[in-house]
RNA sequence: GCCCGGAUGGCGGAAUUGGUAGACGCAAGGGACUUAAAAUCCCUCGGGGGCAACUCCAUGCCGGUUCGAUUCCGGCUCCGGGCACCA
């Protein structure tokens, strides 16, 4: 055996092993227990990320532990290689985005590569190939012959100057990041996906998700929103009757019918029809209406921004007392949920509350709880009184509790034809359109006299042009007649191809039912579904547990309902991977942009005033002082990246997974720190010259358990509790860091076992021997190697793993904690299985014990068996 | 603003079902080996008090439940993730 550790030999040896006996090539095997193994595919940026490596290696070791368990073990690799980070590339050094991306591919995979992941390469898929997207098309066709996909308008963010639509990404403080300019708000036509129709299933089989992290479950729920409520229509006065030009009402949505007498405004949107109506005929009610389109779309900013509303003064009719109610338009009524309409009951809702206490409109209590806690918010109004209570000043609906008056007052409507009782979720559909060059092509022709074509089946894939290079104003599709010029399939005259492309989340809603089929060139899916779906173990960032993770499941059961192979279910089992951060440090120069630095070459000292200060050198040589920004994911823009590659280089890639999983706990967020790779580093080698040294003297001999003296059964017993320790820690608990805590535990106890006696050595041999085992789905190549070190047949990946002995593991002798009113005073041992009596005799007669119980009798004992005493006095 | 998490030594973390707070590792300090350095090995390492035996305090903050709370409950603070066009 080589004196040395040498990583790079030794993960080269190994790796070509692996690929040369297609050891992780999976196929179907029926009848074997399959494990799908499968972490959410890179998005090709560039360079792998530390945040990748934690991802990829959580899933290698689950897949190669799992496959020492017996399972038929896949896992696949891929890219999700649409998106905007490719056109910002391209806007910036003029490379087309296929290039950029085909050539980060390439690069990504050799880094991939050099991780030793037990990937089956032949599952490959990149989601920019046409063989790939050709099926987004296909399925999105299904969707609209189906009535799933569908046409209609949606607000998106405008920027005037580029006249182009912006990702919410690309608006800062509500102006265009490249021109500065400020956002409008605009209706244009897009596609969109009826997954509200999906809305109670994908709600109710949550549930059947016992495999799932509990808060991302409850972040769904919350996410899709189910509310039971009541829909009431408000009619028309006749002056707004006389606006609107006929007869009509405005309808609301309201969970709090039992508030209906409490309603002193209506608050609609500035998108409602009334509001637009209004604005026709009303100045500052149109420049109102101009300022609520201003800004962005997105809802954290909406959320924030003060409420502002203006009234038209037009009112509709309260349904029971007729009362006028006056009608506002207002900043915080969003036209996508539910009428675009609120009913405002500022007594009894927080957000009315504030409004109406701002716009001066009146106050009406008419609900008050049944033990009197609500007097204290009565007057003088401070705040809503938003719980569920007894209804007063209601007409004949007073005096009854909440339910019993949302009950008859819908009942009081139904029976008028102006309300009932519906279900409303918070959830939208979903809205697939991109204004955007880099993505699928929507599969449609727009024709003047057809109207919207599908393009048939035999045209497809619609084939995205890859020359082009955006230049950040409009689609480039849109100037490229090459690609919309078309005729029309249905008569054949001159037509407009679609130029809008598919989000990319419809890209990866999919992508792990293909890795299933493969090299399936006629179907989108096939049989092999069946075998493989669903995913046993997914694995991802926690920043996608709603979106990506609900889009999956929605396209899952949409493909299940279009008669193709699917599941009800994509994902069984899900591990919501923390976040990688690191510091983050930056300057902004008197002139020009802020620049941010690497925090690996940020000094940190303290200023005369004893505050910290941090300075860095500049390229030119100079040193600066750099301001600190706290802690953030690792970002490209933000210079706090750690290239993982550099790591690989230096140390071996079975360091860098060992230090990813032995940092924390998965679910965990990471702070990353490059002193403690270098531990990690130590820690193999130090197995490395023990094995050596054990092995200086020559093949131990064969173990007999029944003739070992007491330090030989100890270290015996201690080298089986860390084999169940790591099978539960691995297997059950997912903490990789516990696991290798435990074998660098059982590593120091064998290295102070200096017994050379031929058992001593036959037990030392086993130890080491557990030690590769259980080290080996974290650091691979380094076990591969001193598995054959030790003198074993056959290759360490084929090894099944092994069970503990259970006669090793038995004690003679146990320690009980004894507390004293609850703080610990005293520790005895106790022969293992000793009775409740024995126990409380030799635990009160200890010296230690007495000092604090005293002569009193004990007021009370509690004892857990086998663990813990504590006596009450 | 809303939804979901998190907070434990100088640092990353451990304590699995309410039962020994600080496993394992990093950093730091001391020592051995060495001409020297690197590497390696050994020792110390939450805070206060005490010559010592030992003892008191301590798991973000305030309060509660319990024989016993890092763990459960209520109220905060700060940090992180998501908020529908970043992926």
């Amino acid at each position: 055996m080589q004196e040395f550790y040498d990583p790079a030999a030794l993960e080269k040896a190994a790796q070509s092993y692996w690929d040369g006996s297609g050891a992780f090539a999976a196929t179907e095997t029926p009848g074997r227990p399959k494990y799908y193994c499968l972490f959410m595919f890179p998005y090709p940026s560039g360079r792998l990320h530390m945040g990748h490596v934690r991802n990829y290696t959580i899933g290698d070791v689950l897949a190669r532990f799992m496959r020492m368990q017996g399972r038929n073990v896949m896992q696949p690799m891929g890219w999700d290689a649409f998106g905007l980070p490719a056109e910002n590339a391209a806007m910036q050094n003029g490379v087309p985005p296929a290039k950029w991306t085909r050539d980060n591919i390439a690069y990504m995979k050799r880094q991939l590569k050099s991780l030793g992941l037990a990937l089956d390469w032949r599952r490959e898929l990149a989601t920019c190939d046409p063989g790939y997207y050709r099926w987004n098309q296909w399925l999105f066709l299904r969707m609209l012959e189906a009535g799933i996909a569908y046409r209609r308008t949606g607000v998106v963010n405008w920027d005037p100057v580029d006249q182009t639509v912006l990702a919410n990404e690309q608006v800062i403080d509500g102006r265009g990041w490249r021109t500065g300019a400020l956002i409008e708000k605009r209706e244009i036509p897009m596609y969109y996906l009826n997954i509200t129709r999906y809305a109670q299933e994908l709600l109710d089989s949550l549930e059947s998700l016992g495999g799932w992290p509990e808060r991302v479950r409850v972040m769904q729920a919350n996410w899709i929103g189910r509310s039971e409520g009541v829909e009431i229509s408000f009619a028309y006065d006749a002056k707004l009757a006389a606006l609107m030009g006929a007869e009509g009402n405005l309808k609301v949505f309201t969970t709090r019918a039992d508030t209906l007498f409490g309603a002193t405004f209506m608050a609609i949107a500035a998108e409602h029809p009334i509001a637009t109506a209004v604005a026709a005929g009303n100045a500052s009610i149109a420049q109102f209406v101009a300022e609520c389109k201003r800004g962005s779309v997105m809802e954290a900013d909406i959320a924030v921004q003060v409420k502002k509303g203006v009234p038209t003064g037009l009112h509709v009719l309260h349904p029971f007392t007729g009362e006028p109610i006056p009608v506002w338009i207002a900043n915080y009524v969003l036209m996508g949920y539910g009428e675009g309409a609120v009913m405002g009951v500022p007594a009894h809702d927080e957000r009315d509350f504030e409004f109406a206490s701002r716009a001066g409109i009146a106050i009406r209590t008419v609900v008050r709880s049944a033990t009197g806690a609500y007097e204290t918010v009565v007057a003088p109004w401070q705040d809503a009184y938003g719980e569920h209570g007894i209804t007063v000043d209601s007409g004949e609906f007073s005096g009854l509790t909440f339910q019993a008056a949302v009950d008859a007052i819908a009942a009081a409507l139904e029976a008028r034809g102006i309300g009932r009782k519906r279900v409303q979720f918070r959830l939208r559909d979903w809205g697939i359109s991109r204004q955007r060059y880099w993505g699928c092509p929507i599969p449609l022709i727009h024709c003047g006299t057809c109207g919207d074509v599908p393009v048939p089946d035999a045209q497809l894939p619609v084939v995205l042009p890859e020359g082009l290079v955006p230049d950040g104003s409009g689609n480039p599709l849109g100037k490229t007649p090459a690609f919309y010029e078309c005729t029309c399939p249905k008569c054949g005259a001159a037509a407009r191809r679609e130029t809008d492309t598919m989000d990319t989340f419809v890209d990866s809603s999919w992508y792990f039912l293909r890795y299933a089929s493969f090299d399936a060139a006629q179907a989108m899916v096939d049989e092999r579904v069946r075998y493989w779906l669903p995913v046993d173990q997914y694995i991802g960032g926690i920043e996608h547990a709603i979106l990506h993770l609900l889009y999956s499941r929605f396209w899952t059961k949409v493909m299940r309902d279009l008669a193709l192979p699917s599941v009800d279910e994509p994902f069984s089992n899900l591990l919501t991977q923390g976040m990688v951060l690191n510091h983050i440090y930056s300057r902004t120069p008197a002139e020009g942009r802020r620049q941010y630095f690497d925090p690996a070459q940020v000094t940190t000292g303290e200023g005369a005033d004893g505050a910290k200060r941090y300075t860095t050198q500049l390229p030119g040589g100079e040193t600066v002082e750099v301001q600190y920004d706290g802690l953030g994911t690792m970002s490209k823009s933000r210079n706090n990246g750690v290239d993982p590659q550099l790591l690989v280089e230096r140390f071996g890639a079975d360091t860098v997974r060992l230090f990813a999983m032995f940092a924390a706990p998965p679910e965990q967020t990471m702070l990353w720190s490059d002193e403690g790779v270098e531990g990690s580093f130590r820690f193999i080698r130090r197995l490395w010259t023990a094995v050596h040294d054990h092995l200086r003297a020559g093949p131990a001999p064969a173990l007999d358990a029944a003739a070992l003296d007491a330090g030989q059964k100890s270290l015996r017993r201690a080298a089986h509790q860390t084999l169940a320790k790591v099978t539960d820690d691995i297997g059950r608990r997912h903490t990789f860091n516990t696991a290798i805590a435990a074998v660098m535990e059982l590593l120091n106890t064998v290295s102070r076992f200096e017994d050379a006696s031929p058992q001593g050595r036959a037990v030392r041999q086993e130890a080491f021997s557990i030690i590769t085992l259980a080290l080996s789905p974290i650091a691979p190549h380094v076990c591969h190697a001193l598995w054959q070190e030790l003198g074993h047949r056959g290759a360490l990946i084929d090894e099944p793993w092994p069970a503990p002995d259970a006669a090793a593991l038995v004690q003679d002798e146990i320690e009980i904690s004894v507390q004293v009113n609850g703080k610990m005073r005293a520790r005895v041992s106790i022969t293992a299985g000793a009775d409740e009596a024995t126990v409380r005799t030799v635990v009160l007669t200890d010296e230690r014990v007495q000092k604090f119980v005293g002569a009193a009798p004990p007021r009370k004992v509690i004892y857990v068996p086998g663990k813990l005493v504590n006596i009450v006095v």
